[in-house]
DNA sequence: GAATATATGGCACGAACTGCCACATGGCAA
DNA sequence: TTGCCATGTGGCAGTTCGTGCCATATATTC
């Protein structure tokens, strides 16, 4: 709980200085669009010029998707948490559960996450990046699962499963945030249920609907 | 087998300059890079200007994705052919195999396709734009399942449950065509095979590996 | 062959980045 | 305080992708 004791004045500066471009640079995505804001406005309303902006982000993607790296960087950290002899799915639903639910007792934490999703749902330039996210945390995800195994060697059937089990979570994710942010809804309970759906129907997908 | 009857000369010069675009194109990809080649380079090479480039493809990812593009219209229209009763994962995994083994018997032509799958991994600026093809063609993917079943009206259970099919599908499908390419091997048969084992694996994963 | 439609090329322009260099600021020691 | 060094910052020129606009060339139709 206390981490940062020590923290120089140019690093508090620096966190600042990127804090205050996230921000700005959300409420211009917010009022106009992801597309139409230039990164020369967010500079501006952040008072940084245009170079010290691409210091602080490689390009105008990272700082729109820097709250979804937060949430990726929260659910990692909840499935190193769990127990190492659970099965990956099961750890993956678990882990998500606890960095959605548990970590957020009153709500409010989980919508500040959630906030961000439409906007970006919405801007269809930013899908592919968000798309590049979802694999490197796959990867990450993944990683849990295999290190460690057998001291390095590569083991090309237990890769599989863990990518497959990562790639397999995520896309559930990915199919529940969809369904949300095309819904009326803008519950993030509602977000969490619908989750919970996908990634159980996930398993037992094979004997049920049939197709038109 | 006789389609194109009356093609007029327009439209066979427009598909010579789209095909000449192309292969010009990964052509240099091949030799360079895709981010160090240029559009002006490939409309060089191709005898047009860049402004005509950019009437034939709206960006350069664009003409570096025509080859999936064309495997995933492939894949859709084995879709089309299952029969109608079949469960998502289990048509989609036959469709499949339609597309990659029995349409390409002497293996020739599947080879046509995996031969662009190296290049186009290895460009990381191209990941995003691949993984936004695979967002658009699960869509496809799912609307396949839903479409027809009951007159139009939204049914989000279903909608659910295809659209998680058919991501799982690609999910699985993008496992192994990542493991083929960190793999020794560039041959197509071996990325069947995996990607069969992950279709599988898909399904019975919930009580398998643990983790490490 | 004339009228029309469409494809093409060239140019100017905007926006995202990048490399380079000069300058300012914070940290640290004597 | 003074001075030195590391690092953060700004400005500018330049590259590349991508678009709008207009003039011209090529095909199609009558």
């Amino acid at each position: 709980m206390s981490e940062q004791q020590a923290e120089s004045l140019r690093e508090r500066k620096k966190r600042r200085t990127r804090q205050s471009i996230i921000d700005v640079a959300h409420a211009l995505f917010h009022d106009n669009d992801y597309d139409t804001t230039t990164v020369e406005a967010i500079a501006a309303g952040a008072e940084v010029s245009v170079r010290t902006f691409f210091r602080y982000f490689a390009n105008k993607e990272e700082v729109a998707l820097a709250p979804l790296d937060e949430m990726g960087e929260l659910t990692l950290a909840a499935l190193r948490r769990r127990p190492a002899d659970e099965p990956p799915l099961t750890a993956l639903r678990a882990a998500a559960l606890d960095a959605w639910t548990i970590m957020s007792p009153d709500g409010e934490s989980l919508r500040h996450y959630t906030d961000h999703l439409l906007p970006i749902g919405r801007a269809s330039a930013l899908a592919g990046a968000v798309q590049n996210r979802i694999v490197a945390l796959a990867d990450r995800f993944a990683l849990e699962f295999v290190e460690g195994d057998d001291a390095g060697s590569p083991q090309p059937r237990t890769d599989l499963h863990a990518s497959l089990a990562a790639f397999a979570f995520l896309a559930a994710v990915q199919v529940a945030v969809r369904a949300w942010c095309a819904s009326d809804s803008n519950d993030p309970a509602d977000l969490v249920a619908t989750a919970l759906i996908c990634l159980d129907s996930l398993v037992v997908e094979r004997n049920s609907a049939h197709r038109a």
